[in-house]
RNA sequence: GCCGGCUUAGCUCAGCUGGCUAGAGCGGGUGACUUGUAAUCACCAGGUCGGGGGUUCGACUCCCUCAGCCGGCACCA
């Protein structure tokens, strides 16, 4: 009999404890723990593992994030696009995922059937002769043949290139199930995915852009991260000369913005080389979000050209790139980053205003609505209950600011201003808490 | 998917080697209290113990199986 015993050791205690405070700071900082104690999101064993429902306070830090993301894009000159989530297999096919990303890809048959035989019947969802005779839809587990197609919907010139598409694209991957993870690993997500076509001569300007926009979002979030740029795999596509010349692009790029960088031999995709971001998460685990990829592949299948100044037809080059990755890994990670204290431009609710007693609810109703009216997610809260509790509920649910009103503010006019970043500030004017906070949200500190 | 562990109330968890109507705290409801910077008190309602099958006079407890979760591996945004 084979006993297998597991351990992880460590040359000094001093290592071991920090280890194990390590871990106890991210189990504070887990996103899983958070998420249901700041009530941001769940996944249910019935509707299905790795599919986020997100409530309505998770909601509002990702409209937040769509915001300010949508916006970006349209700067950096994106247009943005909608692709539908079902696609037929055989487009699939085309694509090459059909081949080999199959095992990843949720389907769904069309039947033709005897609806009276189906009316009351929940036990068995198909036939086996229903199964052969259905044709195939499958859920998109990417994006890029929904943008492919709109590429080819017109003839392309050579001066519409760079043509840059965006979409918050909802994609399902069947994952494995033994690698699911919270928000960090799930089987349905928004990736905010871009696609470039592009003259091979764009490349490297192309990708400039994007690792400019990246740069943008890491320092907004003030994120850790690692660059990995993947080279020519065993199994691959394309010429010699076009890889040598994409991976030349990402290199030159990142040298040229001074980043540093790792080569990782072959851990490039089939159909071409890829930076590949990785962002670190409380515990220092790395989880690649931002990717940029140079794709010979799917131009040359869907026979993707544009043409010239010459009035030859050429082959564009295309560019995956996702800026945040996506979504859900994104809040997931940020959720970890701040331990859920989030800047006040992302909080859910930003101030929650406590009377000291039901006696002064009307003068905190009145500060409510002037919040209210400045555009701040504000709640009052008027439980019946001791500033004490209400004050932890507060700190509990991680919200930046409590004005608490009793008789001296009422008689002054005023609001004891407690942050949960800087503790109590004292009594201010509403209008100066206001221009405080607005210059927060503004300059999202 | 693989190896190991786990699954009891909305949440966090007790429940000894199988044996009376399965417990607590938080949360929720009701009432009282009218409160000054991290928990006021009392009462009440919530569970076919993850699903299915088996062993047994008897299963939350033992076995099988499915599902889900957790940790690690492998794989990926």
């Amino acid at each position: 009999m084979l006993q297998r015993i597991y351990g992880t050791a460590f040359w000094k205690k001093k290592d071991l404890d920090e280890y194990l405070h390590r871990l106890e700071e991210a189990k504070k900082r887990d996103h899983r723990v958070l998420g249901k104690q700041l009530d941001l999101f769940s996944i249910y064993e019935e509707a299905g593992p790795g599919l986020v429902f997100w409530h309505p306070n998770g909601a509002i830090i990702r409209q937040e994030i769509e915001k300010w993301t949508e916006e970006e894009h349209r700067k950096r000159g994106y247009q943005r696009i909608y692709t539908p989530h079902i696609m037929k297999a055989d487009l699939w096919k085309t694509s090459g995922h059909y081949n080999f990303y199959r095992e990843n890809m949720f389907f769904v048959p069309v039947v033709e059937h005897d609806e009276e035989e189906r009316l009351g019947n929940d036990e068995v969802p198909l036939t086996c002769e229903e199964i052969e005779k259905a044709h195939w839809y499958a859920v998109k587990p990417m994006n890029c043949p929904g943008h492919i197609l709109i590429y080819k919907s017109q003839v392309r010139s050579y001066r519409d290139l760079p043509l840059r598409f965006f979409e918050f694209g909802t994609v399902y991957r069947y994952e494995k199930s033994g690698s699911l993870h919270g928000l960090l690993r799930v089987r349905g997500f928004t990736q905010d995915d871009g696609h470039i076509f592009c003259r091979p001569d764009q490349l490297k300007e192309e990708i400039q852009g994007v690792l400019d926009y990246v740069m943008e979002l890491l320092s907004t979030f003030k994120l850790d991260y690692v660059i990995n740029i993947g080279t020519k795999p065993e199994k691959y596509i394309g010429s010699d000369e076009a890889w040598e010349h994409a991976t030349q692009a990402l290199i030159d790029a990142l040298t040229e913005r001074g980043f540093g960088y790792n080569i990782v031999e072959g851990d490039g995709a089939f159909y071409g080389p890829k930076i590949d971001i990785a962002v670190l998460d409380a515990i220092g685990r790395k989880w690649d979000g931002p990717t940029i990829q140079v794709d010979f592949n799917l131009p040359e299948r869907f026979d993707l050209t544009y043409v010239d100044r010459d009035g030859q037809k050429k082959r564009p080059v295309m560019v995956h790139r996702a800026i945040m990755g996506s979504i859900e890994r994104f809040i997931g990670l940020l959720i970890e980053h701040y331990a859920g204290l989030f800047p006040t431009w992302l909080a859910p609710t930003q101030v929650v205003i406590i009377p000291v007693s039901d006696k002064f609810l009307d003068y905190a109703d009145e500060v409510y609505r002037k919040l209210k009216e400045a555009g701040i997610r504000v709640k009052l809260d008027d439980e019946s209950a001791k500033v004490g509790y209400k004050i932890r509920k507060a700190e509990t649910m991680k919200i930046p600011y409590m004005l608490i009103v009793g008789q001296k503010e009422q008689e002054s006019g005023t609001v004891s201003v407690r942050s949960k970043r800087e503790g109590d500030l004292g009594a201010m004017e509403v209008s100066q808490f206001l221009d405080k906070i607005l210059t927060e949200i503004k300059e999202k500190l």
